[in-house]
DNA sequence: CCTCACGATGTCCATCTAGT
DNA sequence: ACTAGATGGACATCGTGAGG
């Protein structure tokens, strides 16, 4: 992505080619209305509001939102203060370097007791606001007798095998294809109980570790 | 250099729609 | 009824380009 300036000192944002052609679609993909609407509904402000912390209007805010105006950088900078963000940290994210986003198996963090091996994708990503877990448990595996009891939710599909899971005074054996979804503050336990492994893929948010 | 027309944008205000 | 979001009209401002 390229930023211009147009002679009237207005913002033209221009996709460049992610080939090596590198042409330029002057005026087209503005995606500046839909960044700053996620800054907004990210700090859970509506329109108007933002527009009286900014000193524009609600009208204006609507517009550039739905990209029908380019603003004037006075204006950006008049919104941008807002979130406490300069012109240059609106538009350093475009030209971040894209953080890790394929993991082979073989880079995954491994937490094995011997029963129940854990692999974590994304476990390298700074900052990550999810743990995502691939799950097996060798038959018999188990966390243990005593229960497991944490900050969060989690989430989890059985891909292969069959477990026991006990949340609260609840228990049920699932098998490939079911899932899950609790509370991670209700006592839980997995257990396999099965003949074969048992593999779960399974989210938990925050991350636990 | 100055003037004028034009286009783009911003402001103000009113209004409408949808959801709560 | 209230709020949020969207829209439209009228008008002002600013920069650009053309013409004198």
């Amino acid at each position: 992505m390229g930023l211009f300036l147009s002679n009237s000192g207005r913002i033209l944002l221009n996709m460049l080619s992610e080939k090596a052609s590198a042409s330029v679609h002057v005026g087209e993909s503005n995606e500046v209305g839909a960044r700053i609407r996620r800054l907004r509904t990210a700090h859970g402000m509506s329109q108007r509001e933002l527009a009286k912390q900014a000193s524009v209007t609600n009208g204006a805010i609507s517009m550039i939102e739905q990209d029908r105006v380019s603003p004037s950088i006075a204006s950006l900078k008049k919104i941008l203060t807002v979130f406490g963000l300069s012109l240059a940290d609106f538009f350093a994210e475009e030209f971040e370097p894209d953080r890790e986003i394929f993991f082979r198996a073989h880079e995954m963090n491994r937490i094995s007791d011997g029963t129940v091996v854990l692999r974590q994708i994304g476990g390298t990503v700074t900052g990550r606001k999810m743990q995502v877990l691939h799950e097996t448990y060798v038959p018999g595996g188990d966390t243990g007798p005593t229960m497991l009891r944490h900050d969060g939710e989690e989430a989890g599909v059985i891909v292969r095998g069959e477990i026991e899971l006990t949340v609260g005074n609840q228990c049920e054996v699932l098998g490939p294809g079911d899932g899950y979804y609790f509370s991670s503050q209700l006592p839980h336990r997995f257990r396999n109980i099965g003949k074969i492994d048992c593999e779960i893929v399974s989210s938990c948010t925050p991350p636990t570790f």
